[in-house]
DNA sequence: GTGGATAACATGGGTTTTCATGGTTGCAAA
DNA sequence: TTTGCAACCATGAAAACCCATGTTATCCAC
C-alpha cells in the first residue's frame, strides 16, 4: 500500500528519484499516465492491467470513450526503476502535468501521485480549507 | 499491450519508423486502415480478423453501417515492418489523416493509431481540458 | 544536543541503442 | 528495355541507458 508525501526533484534528463520504501513494488515494471486535477498517476504493472482492461471495453464508437481512451491509455508509458532507484518521465508527460524541478511524490493506496510542488500546495490549501465540508460529503457516500 | 505516445517523421518515401516497442507484436503482419477523428488505426493481424468479423455482422441494411464498414473494410491495407523497423503508409490514406512530416504514434491497448502531429496537438488540448467532466463520466460507467 | 557514519538522493559523463536520412539494388509494370 | 517503386544497406545524429562521483539528509552513539 502506497501511503505518504515525498518531495524531489526531477533532473535535466527528466528523471525523478522514487522513494525508497516504494521501490520494491515498482521494480517489476510500473506505468506512468495522466491523472486528474493536473497530476500523473503511477502504478505498478498489476494494478494498471487492471484500470486498462476496464478502458479497453469502452465501445470507441462513442466520442468521448474515444477521448478519455487516449487520454489515459496513449498517454500512459512504461517505465523501468534504474539501479539508482529512478524513473523516466517522458516529455509530453511533464509538460502535461507542468512538472519544473520540484516534484512531490504522493502515495494513494494503489497508486502513486506526481504533482508539480507548487500545484500541490495551492491544492493542499485550497482542500485543507474546504476539509469540513468536504467530510460532509463523504460520510453521505459512507466513509 | 499498445500504450504511450510517440512521435516520429515520415520520410520523403512515405515511410514511419514504428517504436521499437511494438515492432514484435507487429512483425507477424499488420494492417493500417481509416480510423475515426482522422487518424489512422494500425492494428495486429490477429486483433484486424477480429475487428474484420465484427464488421462483417453489422447489418447491411442500416446506411449507417454501410458506410463505417467501408471506411474501415476498404481503407485497409496490409502493411509489412521492413528490416530497419519501418511501414509504408499509402498514399491514399496519408492524405486522409493529413500526415506530412511530423507523425504522433498512439498505443490504445488493442491497436496503434496515427495522426498528424499538430492534429493530435489540437485535439489534445481540446480534451485535456475537459479531461476532469470526460472523468466523471466515465466513473458512472464504472470506470 | 553534537558529531560521525551510513544511507538516500542529486548531478554529471560516457556508452549503446534507436531513429533519421540518403544512396543503391532489384523487381515489376509499361 | 526503361522507368518507377519498394525493399535493403550504410552513415550520422540524437536520445535513452548505465556507471561513477558529489552532496544532502537521516540515524545512532556519545
Amino acid at each position: 500500500m502506497f501511503i505518504g508525501e515525498y518531495s524531489h526533484n526531477l533532473d535535466e534528463k527528466g528523471r525523478l528519484a522514487v522513494p525508497k520504501k516504494f521501490r520494491a513494488d515498482l521494480s517489476k515494471g510500473a506505468v506512468v499516465t495522466r491523472g486528474l486535477d493536473n497530476c500523473l498517476f503511477l502504478y505498478t504493472k498489476t494494478e494498471w492491467k487492471k484500470l486498462a482492461d476496464k478502458l479497453a471495453t469502452l465501445p470507441f464508437s462513442q466520442a468521448n470513450t474515444r477521448a478519455f481512451a487516449r487520454l489515459m491509455l496513449a498517454g500512459a508509458m512504461d517505465v523501468l526503476v534504474d539501479k539508482q532507484g529512478r524513473i523516466m518521465v517522458p516529455d509530453y508527460l511533464r509538460s502535461f502535468a507542468g512538472l519544473k524541478k520540484g516534484v512531490v511524490v504522493a502515495g494513494l493506496y494503489n497508486r502513486l501521485e506526481l504533482w508539480d510542488q507548487e500545484k500541490w500546495e495551492e491544492y493542499k490549501t485550497k482542500t485543507e480549507k474546504e476539509s469540513n465540508t468536504i467530510a460532509e460529503q463523504m460520510f453521505e457516500l459512507g466513509v
